[in-house]
DNA sequence: TTCATTTTGGACAAAATATGTCCAAACTTA
DNA sequence: TAAGTTTGGACATATTTTGTCCAAAATGAA
């Protein structure tokens, strides 16, 4: 799996290498056409079960698709600011801190 | 400005080094103060409009504080995921790439 | 070119989420 | 105790997201 693409180019490219319609995909995936194809456009977003679906039906990791989708959430999320790289540098330190956090009050 | 702390955090001691209520802050910030309460304890979201005005109110960096926001947004989006590490590595790829997107598509 | 199929974009109501505002209970502290 | 402060919840309104449908545009095989 190619990172460099969005979570929409990576989804349509299983399918067109398969050589599947929107159709064929959609009705097994039981969304409509419309949907898949505005989440091939990174026009909506995918569900954490349709996730989990998609990746059953084109047989590829599902941890590696989920990965794909939430960098592209944060990424378009962060597209317009000034800046992200220092924005991802902080957030990686407080996720850090929030699973320390969490699991020192689980105890 | 220390970033292992929340936004919340940040703007709690913000305000509680210069010993001032919420009351004093809120009414400054034109918001109420249940309002500021809340994102002091994360449970509210500050708009960037409100970002500038706690930044000049308490003249500190408005970068950092923004910055300190961001980052907070997308850790706690990340919080319950296990990948969240390798998110971040990878939407700093997809972060890069849609910058030199954006750049070659300008011109 | 025509005809069937596929893709795309927009419209729309319904559902979910966020925001502004107010109030009262709980907590502090003088 | 009494005043001031903080916290949590309720609530209507506003905004965003979602599911669904439809029609126009694009594709492509005969």
């Amino acid at each position: 799996m190619n990172n460099k693409k969005t979570f929409g180019e990576t989804v349509k490219s299983l399918r067109e290498v398969r050589r599947l319609t929107l159709k064929d995909v959609s009705s097994k995936l039981d969304i409509d056409i419309s949907t898949l194809g505005k989440i091939e456009k990174n026009q909506r977003s995918a569900s954490k079960e349709l996730i989990a679906k998609i990746s059953q039906f084109f047989n590829v990791d599902e941890k590696q698709l989920h990965i794909d989708f939430l960098s592209d959430k944060v990424a378009y999320q962060l597209e317009d600011e000034r800046y992200a790289t220092e924005v991802l540098r902080v957030a990686e330190a407080k996720v850090k801190y929030l699973k320390q956090k969490d699991s020192n009050e689980a105890h």
